[in-house]
RNA sequence: GCCCGGGUGGCGGAAUUGGUAGACGCGAGGGGCUUAAACCCCCUUGAGCCACACCGGCUCGCGUGGGUUCGAAUCCCACCCCGGGCACCA
């Protein structure tokens, strides 16, 4: 007999929503927990991914609440951006519109899987009571210089037609649509990230329940590298100055280069005999894109025809352009060691410039650059000392002379925040011909994104041909002036969602900051690791600054992360543009919801990409079948007093409950289903045998108690059908009983010289001697004993014995 | 190149952190129920070998090779693969 999967499972999610089951208040009596899965694209369907988030997140909220926890569990859409615009570029719908929709299909599809969110709590980044406040925190960060606009080199996607952050940029692509990404010069939104590096960086250490895959990636994106920073004096007038992490090898340079962006670069090659030669390069590197020049290989350069000084002894060296230096990165310039660095060894032994060695290469190295520790050599004052005490020498020297200092530096860059595209949060900046950059009053917020008649992408912002949206007067002279018509970074919104579920209807304030101070920080962040590094680095920044402004109680936003691996099918992640994707409504047609959360939460452990497999379902279907056969079929009884077999049922069910509890604390979903399994065949034997209804039903009892997170809407049918109450959600967890866990005999395994020759049942609280005694007595061990010295014998009681004989 | 993960049956994966390797599920094979099929139930299922009427028994086996230990999937060393992150970052 199979139960209606469809009848009982859309009947309980009226239910948990007529009631109201999720919706909470801030309660200071009760311990809180604040449980967030990341929110998603409203790209229009679920997937597979989504339901293994939720069902985990879903499992969490549940099991939380039943733990007496007051539990926040909220949902939301991050509804702006790249894939909803083109997704409604491709449906030819206005991206409202088809947001809207696509929203309204997923809320209906995520309430399908049965997860109880607090829908009262429901915000999208689009709507204007959300991105107002996108808009409140921009004017904050400009008001503390943490906004700025500046002309710089940035990333530039043609297919997208839009600048992109550093970190959207991946092997030279655009992490969107995987076009070859290219520099181009345009004045852009910043915020400046850089300023909050140190914090950012130093604070991963306290995150102690991260994963440390991507605390790692957060401090490899940080880049953290010390070092010093000195000006070096050109050959008849003008300076540069360089950062380098080993001024102990100052001695060794032997030409400089400057990157061909740097701004002196321009003086230095005019009117140089290599002038065009150089101009040449420069134009080639401008409109070379980021794949070219990092492909690995020759490097290229251009003499300027200048010579530089070198500061501790003179030396005139040679200046070259050369785009392996990054403009973007310390000050733009090097000096060049070919000696200790493989990479200006590779481009002095290409252009024939000279190497000198200032570290004395350990005994019987043969290489190229030497990068290792050891004694300086051909360094004057230096000469001697290791690289640690000569760096400090070096520094001390350059301060002395006044041409340099100790510094560090963050890879790092600032996070451009500018797009040139029509479905994001408008910037709240006017440009006043007189006056400047000035930032709209606060009290005319929000300013609402215009409706176009053309958002298609077109390499400026589709709101700069909107003249009733462009044209206003300043705020400061009442003159005429034109906005700001670039569009927010998506990641905007998504920095600091989270602080909004707190006090989602606030019209007043971005959130009274009383609220996020219950709530915060997220006790438990689901995601994908896909956001190791872009969002949840952000999302820190923002907190940070949240809470220098005194609206977080909180320097770090969560405290609990876990990303969730991915779901294959067939070698690859599951994609519409693979062709493999499984589509989840089938399957609540088909199982049923419990039965797709029971197999998510079964497939393997929640951190390893899983693979997809078809008939996996079809097994955990089967278990609830059989869990719903033995809580409603009629058993034949016995009258007889309860004895060793119903104790030993019910300890199983006692240690079951143990070992699920013990395995949703630590997120071992998959070993914990498996222990479900087994207590259900095990009752399946026993109600064969002569059952007693009283441990029948008690065992029934903690079985739907436990499914009741992971497999909520069977769990609560068959437990009101049983007559335990019409709302298992809210019913405690149970607490195991020591006692009746405890296993009464245990399998003795007695090993001669390490290999198992026998097994003996044995009582659990067997002393050593015991068990040397039993061991030695078992006819087994003697044959293999046979006549020789027994040197020891090792007692582990109550599992195991290993008799050492020689 | 640097930094993280990870290699266990036909498959997904267990193994309480040094103590019975392969839980549980999938698949496969055999049997029962059934007029038949589905469902359901029972048995077998790492490899090889010995014994097979029955009980059973032996050897090997967790990427490879070494080491530590009474005992290693687990700890140490070297190597080989796979996945991920960063990467001309001075």
């Amino acid at each position: 007999m199979s139960y209606d999967h469809k009848e009982v499972e859309s009947r309980w999610q009226e239910r948990w929503e007529e009631q109201g089951v999720f919706h909470v208040t801030e309660d200071p009596t009760r311990p809180k927990f604040y449980n967030v899965c990341m929110y998603p694209y409203p790209s229009g369907a679920i997937h597979q991914g989504h339901v293994r988030n939720y069902t985990y997140g879903d499992l969490l909220t549940r099991y939380k609440r039943m733990r007496g926890f007051n539990v926040l569990s909220p949902m939301g859409w991050d509804s702006f951006g790249l894939p909803a615009e083109n997704a409604a570029i491709n449906s030819g719908l206005h991206p409202k519109i088809n947001t809207e929709r696509q929203i309204a299909t997923m809320r209906s599809q995520i309430r399908q899987l049965g997860s109880m969110y607090d829908w009262d709590r429901e915000i999208a980044s689009h709507d204007p009571s959300f991105y107002r406040w996108d808009q409140w925190l921009f004017l904050e960060l400009f008001d503390r210089e943490l906004a700025y606009k500046t002309e710089a080199p940035v990333n530039w996607c043609p297919k997208d037609q839009t600048v992109l952050a550093n970190e959207q940029v991946i092997d030279g692509l655009c992490e969107r649509c995987g076009t070859a990404v290219v520099k181009r010069n345009l004045a852009q939104w910043f915020f400046k990230i850089t300023d909050y590096a140190d914090r950012l960086l130093a604070d991963i250490d306290t995150l102690e329940h991260w994963p440390e895959r991507v605390k790692t990636m957060q401090r490899n994106w940080i880049g953290r590298s010390e070092g010093a920073r000195f000006r070096i004096q050109v050959e008849d007038g003008g300076e540069f100055e360089v950062f380098t992490t080993r001024p102990d090898t100052i001695f060794g340079m032997t030409f400089c280069v400057l990157a061909p962006e740097h701004p002196l670069v321009e003086e230095l090659i005019a009117g140089s005999e290599n002038e065009s030669e150089a101009r040449a390069y420069i134009e080639a590197a401008a409109n070379a894109s980021e794949i070219d020049r990092m492909a690995e290989g020759e490097k290229t350069g251009v003499f300027t025809g200048r010579y530089a000084i070198n500061p501790v002894n003179g030396r005139r060296v040679p200046i070259y352009i050369a785009d392996y230096v990054l403009m973007g990165y310390g000050t733009g310039a090097i000096m060049a060691v070919p000696g200790q660095d493989q990479r200006d060894w590779d481009f002095a032994t290409k252009y024939g410039i000279d190497i000198i060695r200032t570290v004395q290469p350990s005994d019987g190295w043969e290489g190229e650059a030497y990068v290792g520790d050891g004694p300086t050599i051909n360094s004057e004052f230096l000469d001697g000392l290791d690289q640690q005490a000569a760096k400090q020498r070096i520094i001390e020297w350059l301060v002395e002379q006044g041409i340099g200092e100790p510094a560090i530096q963050y890879r790092l860059r600032d996070w451009l925040i500018s797009r040139q595209r029509y479905w994001g949060c408008p910037i709240p900046m006017i440009n006043c011909p007189r006056c400047g950059l000035v930032p709209v009053p606060r009290d005319e917020l929000p300013i609402l994104l215009p409706e176009v008649e053309d958002y298609l992408p077109k390499g400026r912002s589709p709101l700069a041909a909107v003249d009733e949206f462009v044209n206003t007067t300043c705020p400061s002279c009442q003159g005429p002036a034109s906005r700001e018509t670039d569009t927010m970074d998506t990641f905007v919104d998504s920095s600091w969602y989270y602080f909004r579920y707190a006090d989602p209807h606030n019209d007043q304030a971005i959130f009274d900051p009383a609220k996020p101070a219950y709530w915060m920080p997220v006790d438990q962040y689901i995601g994908g690791i896909e956001h190791a590094i872009l969002h949840l680095l952000y999302a820190r920044f923002i907190t940070k600054f949240l809470y220098d402004i005194d609206l977080s109680s909180v320097e770090e936003p969560f405290a609990r992360l876990f990303t969730q691996g991915m779901i294959t099918l067939g070698g690859a992640k599951m994609s519409k543009s693979k062709g493999n994707v499984v589509d989840p409504m089938e399957q609540f047609e088909s199982h049923g919801a419990d039965s797709l959360r029971l197999y998510h939460l079964f497939m393997g452990p929640p951190t390893d990409d899983a693979v997809w497999n078809d008939r996996g379902i079809d097994g955990t279907r089967r278990f609830l079948d059989r869990v719903w056969r033995l809580a409603t079929d009629e058993h034949r009884y016995s009258e007889a007093e309860p004895g060793e077999r119903e104790r030993e049922m019910l300890g199983l069910a006692h240690r079951t409950l143990r070992k699920v509890t013990e395995d949703i604390e630590r997120f071992h979903f998959n070993t914990a289903v498996p222990a479900l399994m087994v207590l259900v065949n095990s009752l399946s034997d026993y109600v064969t045998e002569s059952p007693h209804k009283e441990t029948v039903d008690e065992v029934v009892r903690l079985l739907l108690l436990m499914l009741s997170p992971m497999t909520p809407h069977i769990a609560h049918e068959l437990w009101e059908r049983l007559g335990h109450g019409d709302m298992l959600a809210t019913e405690p967890w149970p607490e195991w009983d020591e006692e009746l866990a405890k296993e009464e005999t245990v399998t003795l395994v007695i090993q001669v010289n390490g290999k198992v020759r026998d097994r003996i049942e044995v009582s659990a609280d067997l002393t050593p001697d015991q068990a040397t005694e039993l061991a030695m007595s078992s006819e087994k061990v003697q044959t293999w004993i046979d006549g020789n010295e027994v040197k020891k014998v090792i007692a582990r009681p109550p599992s195991l014995v290993n008799v050492v004989v020689g």
